[in-house]
RNA sequence: GCCAGUGUGAUGGAAUUGGUAGACAUGACGGAUUCAAAAUCCGUUGCCUUUGCGGGCGUGUCGGUUCGAGUCCGACCACUGGUACCA
């Protein structure tokens, strides 16, 4: 064995190794498994597979080495592994970066994949390259649409006019990314909002089941459910019609409904209702506006709004009334209808009733217009509220409500709602805030939507012996038009003989992410979209890692689509992903200049020198280039439009993988958010080479003595119990908690208990609790920095690989201690410690602490009123 | 705005069930080794106070529960992720 570490030539052997031993290659299915697989648990652990944009960042870095290292580890345990990887390689940067570099985004995402396949291998990830895939690939993505056209015929598909972000100056349809400030990115025009009929998929008909199987997903953060809960958003209320008093005339005879319906989960409140606010697309309010200007130019205005929900929310709220009156359900009284921003045509019924009196929202819209603030719930305790102020929202006791008035808000919901149900004016109604799947997209890379219009308009599936339709890769992208919007050949197809057109939207790109997991038990299959004997081997994926981002779209669209493969008998389970580890992203700075369009140019951090102030606060940022000074934009998460991914590259090449897989798991526990520094880098490079030369020294003292463990000294019982102790802790960390960098630092204290341990030649017990020591150590930083321990493992003088060791499970033997510290605290501060025999009982404690010299500095003069003794940990005196 | 999270030394973080705040690292400082440097090894390192033993303060801010709070409760501040066409 080399005496010193020297990661580059250790990890091109490692890595060799495993490549001509096609070490992480499973074999698929149960029966057909080689005798190595058979009889052994299954473990399918999946990190969220890449974006192919170039290169890697910290946060893929973090991502794979946490699965690489959960993987390597249950194989120690002895689990039959599969850990694939593949490339979610259809996406918008891809034509951002064909249009800026003049190329195609097919030969762009090839070589992306190129290079970040090889940065993957590089850092020593056991991967089963054989079971590789990429969206983009016709055998991928046939089977997308194949599926596409099972939900059609199964009536969970349809189409329906939805709103987009239209920039009028280049004629397309923008991403909301692309959309800084209400204007194009590209050319900086105002965007407007513009309707277009797309194809949804109805997510909404699983709401319930995706809500309530939340609660079998026991191996999920609660975070994840929770934010998922609150998505779906299910709500329990009343849907009513309000009449209108007076029908406006619409244009050219048509005449507006006489009536409309409004939605609310605070029926309680409807003696409160002062005014309506209905969207500005309300079919009521566009044929008022026929006469009357100020409303048509307010109709005309909201067409620049956003569309985000995050604008909407933030944005100014106004409106103008309609002239329009609507009559109260049950007090037959007219409140004015208004046409506000703020309500959306999407969303619900596009019409809302207003109770200023105990909705914010509605209580700061009638103060601006001056419209009637009325109360109608009063506290319970019978409190006076002041309206002056804001709305009270509580629950409480009706007033001013008539025959409903004393009943609680509980009381008068059901009150209120049978009132109008025996009437015929409303019902109750569950609604949920989740929307269906708009999975339309104006865009060229991506997948064909695989459907067909017939000359007299009616959509038909493409059969399954037309599948896949082909995106054609050998394009031109001018940077506006879709290549296969602007070549109208594209489009020309037939059905049964007739001329039909293609559809030449795609999908969205978490159509490809939402069923990758289950592509990969099967990934060469041809004849169907999933061989349901492998899927059902392989699924539920046991362990599943990706970012915190995706905490509700795409594992919620994962687990819709699960669910509909299983309706579709594919898979036999409910839920895709057994136990998910949201990781926590990776934080850089974001640096911009403006260009000369105003439209903000990202700079890469490794461009930019930053100042900072005494509190660490960075106060001036300058181009390293220029000296120009360029704005911060705070931190934020690495990614290809902010130009702040840090490539592991330069780290690798200068310290080699294991250490860069050791620094970034020893940095923070996963779920949390890192900021991105490497300024501990060098003391993870550090730790490997100690552990190195020290292995080194060991296996150059020759042979080795059994352990007779009735011939052990003191030292050598104290050091074994730390490696017994460290074995219980590291395997707990890597088990259950998933907390990486805790099971580094109890290696690390191990490590220095070994460098502290005085080995005598002429004592051969020394050599062999210090053989224990190393070998535990090699095992359990195995799947950290698998490149050096497989080096040191066969220096040891193993011929099978460190691979397929088994884990070490801790000695009860060794763990056994004879003496206790205890802490003796005097009102609750520490005044002494006690070393004290493990076992010893309560009342002598009690009485050595009482005894104890700085204890009784703290109680003369003092009654004792209490003593509190912890087994095992404290003792506190209560007195005064 | 709304939903979810985070906030602890100079820095990354530890404290797993309410029980010793600062494990393990990084950096800094001092020393050993060296012709010198790198590397390596040893020591010190929350702040204030004390010759020393020790003492006081301290986990974003303010308040509460408890014998005891980084941990539980209430209010607030700052930052991060998501907000349905970035993936």
């Amino acid at each position: 064995m080399e005496e010193h570490y020297q990661p580059h030539q250790i990890e091109s052997e490692a890595q060799k190794f495993w490549e001509d031993n096609d070490s992480f290659a499973v074999t698929e299915g149960i029966s057909e498994g080689s005798s190595q697989e058979k009889g052994k648990e299954k473990y399918y652990c999946l990190s969220m597979f890449p974006y192919p944009s170039g290169r890697l960042h910290m946060g893929h870095v973090r991502n794979y080495t946490i699965g690489d290292v959960i993987s390597r580890y249950q194989r120690m345990r002895g689990k039959n592994v599969l850990q694939p990887m593949g490339w979610d390689a259809f996406g918008l940067p891809a034509e951002n970066a064909a249009i800026k570099n003049k190329t195609a985004p097919a030969p762009w995402t090839y070589e992306n994949i190129d290079y970040m396949k090889g940065q993957l291998k590089r850092l020593g990830f056991g991967y089963d390259w054989n079971r590789e895939l990429a969206t983009c690939k016709p055998e991928y993505y046939k089977w997308e649409q194949w599926f596409f056209t099972q939900l059609y015929e199964k009536g969970l598909v349809y189409k329906k006019m939805a709103t987009v972000n239209w920039c009028p100056n280049d004629a397309t349809v923008l991403a909301n990314e692309q959309v800084e400030d209400g204007r194009c990115w590209r050319c900086d025009t105002v965007v407007e909002r513009k309707e277009l009929p797309q194809w949804f998929v109805k997510i909404t008909a699983y709401a319930d089941e995706l809500l309530t199987d939340l609660d079998k997903l026991e191996h999920w953060p609660e975070q994840v459910k929770a934010m998922q809960r609150n998505w779906i958003g299910r709500s329990e209320g009343v849907q009513m019609t309000f009449k209108v008093a007076n029908v406006p005339v619409a244009a050219a005879g048509e005449s507006a409904p006489g009536e409309f319906q409004v939605y609310t989960t605070r029926p309680d409140t409807l003696m409160g209702v002062t005014y309506v606010g209905i969207a500005p697309e309300h079919p009521l309010a566009k044929a008022a506006a026929v006469n009357n200007p100020a409303l048509a130019t307010f109709i005309q205005d909201c067409k620049s709004n956003a569309v985000t929900e995050a604008e909407m929310a933030t944005m100014e709220k106004v409106g103008v009334d309609t002239g329009i009156r609507a009559i109260h359900p049950i007090t037959g009284r007219e409140v004015p209808v208004w046409a506000a921003n703020f309500v959306l045509m999407d969303y619900g019924t596009g019409a809302v009733m207003a109770v200023p009196g105990h909705d914010q929202r509605d209580y700061e819209f009638a103060t601006r217009f001056g419209l009637p603030i009325e109360q109608v719930i009063e506290p319970v305790n019978g409190e006076g509220i002041d309206l002056g102020e804001a709305a009270f929202t509580d629950k409480g006791k009706l007033v001013n409500s008539g025959e409903f008035d004393g009943l609680s808000s509980e009381e008068a919901f059901n009150a209120i709602a049978d009132r109008l149900i025996a009437e015929g004016k409303g019902e109750r109604q569950v609604n949920y805030r989740l929307r269906d799947w708009g999975v339309s997209r104006q865009r060229y890379w991506g997948t064909p939507i695989p459907m067909r219009y017939l000359e007299d308009g009616t959509e038909v599936p493409v059969p399954l012996e037309d599948l896949p339709v082909l995106l054609p890769e050998d394009v031109e992208m001018d940077g506006v038009q879709s290549p296969i919007k602007a070549d109208p050949e594209w489009a020309k197809t037939t059905h049964n003989g007739q001329p039909a057109t293609r559809e030449t939207d795609t999908f969205d790109t978490f159509m490809e992410s939402s069923w990758y997991y289950a592509r990969y038990c099967s990934p060469q299959s041809d004849d169907q979209m999933l061989n349901p004997e492998q899927a059902n081997y392989w699924l539920p994926v046991d362990q599943y890692i990706g970012g915190i981002e995706h905490a509700v779209m795409h594992l919620l669209y994962s687990r819709f689509y699960h669910k509909l493969l299983r309706d579709a008998g594919l898979v036999n389970s409910d839920e895709p992903f057994k136990r998910l580890l949201c990781q926590g992203m990776v934080l850089a700075d974001t640096f911009f200049k403006l260009d000369e369009k105003g439209v903000k140019q990202w700079l890469a951090p490794t461009d930019v020198d930053s100042e900072f102030d005494d509190k660490g606060r960075l106060v001036k940022a300058t181009l390293k280039a220029t000296g120009e000074v360029v704005e911060h934009a705070g931190m934020s998460k690495m990614s290809k439009s902010k130009n702040n991914g840090i490539d592991p590259q330069d780290l690798i090449d200068q310290y080699g993988a294991d250490t860069i897989r050791l620094y970034t798991m020893f940095a923070a526990p996963p779920e949390q958010t890192l900021e991105w520094s490497e300024s501990a880098v060098e003391g993870a490079n550090r730790f490997l080479r100690r552990f190195w030369k020290q292995a080194a020294e060991h296996i150059a003292g020759g042979a080795v003595a059994a352990l007779d463990l009735n011939a052990l000294t003191k030292e050598q019982k104290d050091l074994r119990r730390k490696v017994h102790e460290t074995i219980n802790k590291v395997s707990d960390d890597c088990e259950r908690r998933l907390t990486f960098n805790t099971a580094i630092a109890a290696i690390m204290e191990l490590n220095n208990a070994i460098s502290k341990f005085q080995v005598s030649h002429a004592q051969s017990q020394d050599r062999a609790v210090m053989h224990e020591a190393i070998e535990a150590t090699t095992l359990m930083l195995a799947p950290i920095a698998p490149h050096a321990m497989h080096s040191i493992w066969q220096a040891l003088g193993h011929s099978e690989p460190v691979l397929d060791a088994s884990w070490p499970v801790a000695d009860e033997a060794a763990l056994k201690k004879e003496a206790i510290t205890l802490v003796v605290q005097v009102n609750g501060k520490v005044r002494a410690k006690l070393e004290v025999p493990a076992g010893l009982d309560k009342d002598a404690i009690e009485r050595l602490a009482l005894e104890h010299d700085n204890v009784t500095r703290f109680t003369d003069g003092l009654t004792v009123r209490k003593v509190i003794v912890v087994p095992g940990k404290l003792v506190n005196i209560v007195a005064n």
